[in-house]
DNA sequence: AGCACGCCGACT
DNA sequence: GTCGGCGTGCTC
């Protein structure tokens, strides 16, 4: 086994397949797959992962490794299938799938410099970019404006040398410790050497014979009330030592956690974990839905199941969706199973990740709590992985590779023998059906804690509003409902969404939006051409000057701000105290928690904010929420905008009445009669289901039919529409009677950084063959889009359509 | 992705 | 004749 087989960190067609490459001596039975090597490719030199060894090679030269950068693999051979799996499944690169597995700072970074070799004369107008140093950045020699062909010479007469220079960005912190250099016995006798005035010196030896580990200097300079210098003599006397150990950066050490008990289980917590327990103690692969109603304590459900593969000596991984990891969720975790949690999200520093990650592999920690990418989490005894809130889209990533983290969750959980627990109070219908079906497991927890009652929930129709000279976003009804929680000093939580941003047009007499007659969709108004346009289908009609449904001429496009709100309740409410919590005032680290402990506090009387306030939150004195406008996620130009909001309006309601006071929830909408409004205010769940699945299946879409989005782009408007012609013609005949091929379409946004989107729709139920024609689309458009500005994205399964 | 190689037109 | 433009193909 003297060859290694390296992917390496070129993302190309040409090069996505192993390099082989001659293990030197130094390394042999050393270099391991999984582990990190620097490799020369050409003239330079770049980053690869060994993805195994071998003896054979077809090749007669091999070139050697060049260097080791790990002496443990940064990926499990599971995780290396994984990669290859996910490549395939998402038609990315091999070394894009084996990258987003691991933490930003093992990526390599490249420098290229300009070396003078010794003893060399150059022409003076080197000799005067070098300037006495003998090696200098490529970048220098680039802005000095001597041209390519000097330096090219003297690189071939030999008296330059172009140097390529591979770093990991990975840095570990060190921190100095103290130990002592003699046993405790020989440190007794040195303390009868010490005159009578060494006061501090006689301190600290005798604590090191009492106490012979190792102690950060730090601290034995604050404790001992000491100085370095003290240190300094005595490790010249040879009785203490120093060295230095890596240190990890605990984002959390600044924070002690309340050890939390479990709970008693009530009996449906009993019967939905039973199952789970079940599946663990067979070590069986399973799949189980967990469908719980907001504050039925499927959390604890969590915790518990994870106790128990702890106890098997296994490994939990638990994603839950970014905006949903507040300090809260943290504590809970860190409170049950302190130290042997890591948790991993993007509000850490890449540092602070990659020790978290570290802490993971070197098995210091039995539970992964995290966003998307802790799915990959190098566990080798993974005994469980749970997603929360199963139906959020942020599981799924939204550049290359394409993956969802539900679909590695399951390939992990067949690999490992494990069970896979999807919850939700709202599952995706993709889930729901599947469980109904039987394919995965149905667990129902079907009451609240603590005996309380769903919030009742009234709808106020808008439009009743207007027509009663209410011009306000406030209806009368929720403006004196805050009032009245601001004279009984308790807090609201008002919920504005802000992706509503897309331009729908509505009819605010009547509340009429216009959809696309062939899709079910909300039309998008295109001001340019005063057109309205269907996303899906690029169906167009001109911009309709009074409402098709009642003729009133209210007809208008829509679309508020954040900021607004908070000026306008300013003004309402003066004496109000406002939070506000959006992406703009939450950028900050650590503002997110500074923000809601301020309203935890009772700082503030109401908190108003975006999707992120939707989830998670649990504050006693709540007892009014505040649904700012219903419809506006409701009109985006997506199938799934019904599910969208039936899922944020019941989980906004769950923000009220957690404890002993009961909540209320308005929900302000211009179309109260939409089954998901409707449907959500109730809390009926099965019924949404069925109505929804009803339209999804007229028209074609998840779970009935499979969707795949091919999106093109390119600064010339006519390059993409041809492109995009020719893909779709393309897949038209090829594929078979049953799918349906769209477009091409603008995409929802049209033109971004001045480069045009078109995109291709394909429904489908079955098409085996449809990875290995899209990758010969991408084959035969390779050219372009390595040096082309063309770019054409493909994304299985899309959450996103724009 | 980079980079070399190679073929073509424009020029000291 | 040679400098520099970019199309083509390779990297273990």
């Amino acid at each position: 086994m003297n060859i290694a087989r390296v992917i390496v960190d070129v993302p190309s067609f040409q090069t996505n397949r192993p390099f082989d490459y001659r293990i030197p001596d130094r390394y042999e039975g050393v270099i391991q797959p999984g582990m990190r090597v620097i490799v020369p490719f050409g003239p330079r030199k770049i980053l690869g992962y060994v993805v195994g060894l071998t003896d054979e090679t077809d090749l007669n030269r091999l070139k050697p490794v060049e260097e080791l950068l790990d002496l443990q693999p940064v990926l499990t051979t599971e995780l290396l299938g994984l990669g290859d799996w996910m490549a395939e499944q998402t038609l990315s690169f091999r070394i894009s799938a084996l990258q987003v597995m691991l933490p930003q700072v093992l990526k390599a970074k490249y420098k290229k410099e300009v070396w003078r070799n010794e003893g060399e004369d150059l022409p003076e107008q080197f000799e005067r970019l070098f300037a006495g140093r003998d090696g200098i950045d490529f970048t220098e020699f680039e802005r000095s404006g001597i041209s390519y062909h000097q330096l090219q010479k003297l690189v071939q007469d030999g008296s330059i040398e172009i140097e390529y220079i591979v770093k990991s960005k990975e840095s570990k912190k060190t921190t100095p410790m103290i130990q002592p250099a003699k046993s405790p016995i020989e440190l007794e006798e040195a303390l009868v050497d010490l005159t009578k005035s060494a006061h501090k010196q006689r301190d600290l030896i005798e604590h090191f014979i009492s106490e012979p580990e190792p102690v950060p200097k730090k601290l034995l300079v604050e404790s001992f009330q000491t100085t370095a210098s003290t240190i300094k003599t005595l490790m010249d006397k040879g009785l203490l030592e120093q060295f230095n150990q890596e240190i990890y950066r605990d984002p959390y050490k600044n924070r002690s956690f309340e050890r939390t008990e479990a709970f008693e289980l009530t009996e449906e917590q009993e019967e939905a974990i039973a199952p789970i327990l079940d599946v663990l103690e067979k070590k069986q692969h399973e799949v189980m839905l967990l469908h719980g109603v907001t504050g039925s304590g499927k959390t604890e459900v969590y915790l518990q199941s994870i106790q128990q593969v702890i106890d098997q000596g296994m490994e939990a991984i638990m994603l839950v969706p970014e905006i949903a990891l507040t300090p809260m969720m943290v504590e809970r975790f860190k409170g049950r199973f302190g130290s042997r949690v890591a948790v991993l999200h993007s509000a850490l520093s890449a540092g602070e990740k990659y020790d978290e990650w570290r802490r993971i592999q070197r098995g210091e920690v039995q539970v992964v709590v995290g966003a998307r990418s802790a799915i990959f989490a190098p566990f080798t005894k993974l005994g469980i992985i749970i997603i929360d809130e199963e139906h959020e889209t942020s599981y799924k990533q939204e550049e290359n590779p394409r993956y969802h983290a539900r679909d590695v969750a399951v390939y992990r959980g067949e690999q490992h023998h494990c069970p896979v627990i999807l919850g939700s109070a709202t599952p995706s219908l993709e889930t729901f059906a599947r469980a109904k079906k039987g394919n995965y497991r149905m667990l129902s927890l079907t009451k609240r804690m603590n005996e309380a009652s769903m919030p009742e929930v009234e709808l106020i129709d808008m439009r009743e509003e207007l027509h009663a000279g209410n011009r306000s976003m406030f209806s009368r009804v929720l403006k004196e409902k805050i009032e009245d929680r601001l004279a009984k000093k308790e807090q609201v939580v008002l919920f504005l969404n802000r992706r509503g941003y897309s331009t729908f047009v509505m009819c605010r007499d009547c509340g009429f939006v216009i959809e696309c007659p062939h899709c079910d969709i909300t039309m998008t108004y295109h001001r340019k051409q005063e057109s309205l346009k269907c996303h899906y289908c690029s169906h167009e009609v001109s911009m309709p000057s009074e409402c098709p449904e009642c003729e009133s001429d209210s007809i208008r496009y829509f679309g508020t701000g954040t900021q607004k709100v908070e000026e306008v309740l300013q003004q309402l409410l003066p004496e109000a105290r406002v939070v506000r919590m959006d992406v703009d005032t939450t950028r900050r680290k650590g503002a997110h928690e500074k923000l809601l402990g301020e309203f935890g506090r009772g700082e503030a009387d109401i908190l108003l904010g975006t999707q992120m306030i939707a989830k998670g939150l649990d504050f006693q004195n709540v007892t009014l929420v505040g649904v700012m406008t219903a419809d506006s996620l409701l009109n985006i130009p997506d199938f799934r905008s019904a599910e969208k909001t039936f899922q944020l309006l019941t989980q906004v309601s769950g923000r009220a009445g957690r404890h002993t006071k009961p909540g209320e929830v308005i929900v302000q909408t211009y179309t109260p009669e939409h089954y998901s409004i409707e449907l959500a205010s109730t809390y009926d769940y099965h019924q949404f289901f069925n109505q929804e699945m009803q339209l999804r299946k007229a028209f074609r879409y998840p779970p009935y039919y499979f969707i795949t989005l091919v999106t093109v782009s390119h600064p010339n408007q006519l390059k993409v529409q041809e492109v995009t012609q020719k893909i779709v013609a393309f897949m038209r005949s090829k594929l078979s009677e049953e799918s349906v091929t769209l477009g091409p379409t603008p995409s929802a946004l049209t033109r971004i950084k001045n480069r045009y989107r078109y995109q291709c729709m394909i429904k489908y139920k079955h098409e085996p063959e449809q990875r290995k024609l899209l990758k010969r689309i991408l084959q035969y458009y390779e050219d372009e889009l390595k040096q082309d500005q063309l770019q054409i994205s493909i994304d299985f399964q899309p959450y996103q359509l724009m």
